[in-house]
DNA sequence: GTCTATAAAGGGATAGAC
DNA sequence: GTCTATCCCTTTATAGAC
């Protein structure tokens, strides 16, 4: 799996940039993404790709030694470009608990249900019994790295004496996993549309339950 | 979707019964999901189906008409017999909030990690994007099914003065929520295992914030 | 490096004998 | 109803010209 985060065709020779964003691979990387994370790994066919990329299929399989090949770069581009769309998050001194989870909250849930992060959950879900390792890093990028972030947050809020968190990491936990709740379920099992009503009210619940259990004193 | 519920050959002239549990049907419904559960729809062939079966192609597709209507019916069937496990729940008279709701998630979140449950909802997953009705269907009788069971154990424990619950179903999210949370993820997403003390712990902590912010008072 | 054309394999589904 | 043998299509991957 290690392998397929080089290219193969630039051993040594390549006066190619390796990064160029501009490039065949960058073009056939960017179809391949919207197409494996809508359809799924086994329905997408290299072809699909090969036309998507306005690329022959000989030149596809020059940049990726094969379909999985291919599949794994896009899973962990994905993984790793993930978080830096949340990065505007209120990073200092806490005004009021509820109002800092609720932006929190509501930015998360927005993040969880948007259609690249269920497509992602997905490809990963259905993919890992096959190759366990992707599954593994998935997990470490994603979920592991935010429930860490968010006990931080939670440290934070029990330091400023709003909480009284014995845990902050199995808070955490809980204020992601009741954040997602059957809203998440529902929307990555089914293609059902999610209110902004329901959204808000998810948010608001998970933000009061979280306050009451974890109330100072 | 509803005539996957019927044998194609069953129409009226057939001495035969309809759930004859030793048939070849049985015997093909129980090799296929096998097969389907740990490696997916996509991944496995028909060929492999009747090979598991000990029974040819073409005696399959006498039962099956197709590999869709295959894989919808194990994977209703799987749904179907999911409660029948969990049917020996106490049902009567609470005595302690603390220890029903212990015994309930304790029961729960095993069933959650099953390899079957979790095999169920991978496939699910997987490939509602393409048959919607078959997320519906499997959403409904599972997860909706199940929290609207927990929404009644929520009521009564109201009722019984032990808790202050204003909206049992949303409580009942919570609790599924919070009791999957990391544990379910990494589960679904790797093959890792899952220790008892996990198990134990992750129900001790979500009952014990579930009674702080319930609390009546 | 990139194309067109094709090889090679696998899988879903069926025809026809018994 | 059940089997064997086969059709036909899709898909991955490559060969060879430019």
């Amino acid at each position: 799996m290690s392998e397929t985060l080089h290219r193969p065709a630039a051993e040594d020779a390549g006066p190619k940039l390796p990064d160029d964003p501009h490039g065949k691979r960058a073009q056939i990387i960017a179809a391949a993404t919207g197409l494996f994370l809508a359809g799924g790994f086994a329905a997408t066919s290299m072809d699909a790709v090969a036309r998507a990329s306005n690329v022959s299929k000989a030149t596809l399989y020059a940049y990726f030694a094969s379909k999985e090949v291919l599949f794994g770069e896009i899973v962990g581009q994905t993984c790793r470009a993930k978080w830096d769309l949340d990065e505007p998050m209120p990073a200092d001194a806490t005004p009021h608990a509820r109002t800092h989870l609720t932006l929190i909250g509501n930015r998360l849930l927005r993040f969880f249900l948007r259609p690249e992060t269920l497509a992602a959950f997905r490809s990963v879900i259905t993919e890992s019994p096959r190759s366990p390792e992707l599954g593994r890093s998935f997990y470490q990028a994603g979920p592991q790295g935010g429930m860490e972030w968010m006990a931080g947050i939670f440290a934070r809020l029990r330091d400023a004496g709003e909480l009284a968190v014995p845990d902050p990491l199995a808070a955490a936990d809980q204020f992601g996993a009741m954040l997602r709740g059957a809203l998440f379920l529902r929307a990555i099992i089914g293609q059902e549309t999610i209110t902004d009503a329901e959204i808000e009210a998810a948010v608001t619940r998970t933000v009061e339950t979280i306050l009451r259990a974890y109330a100072p004193g």
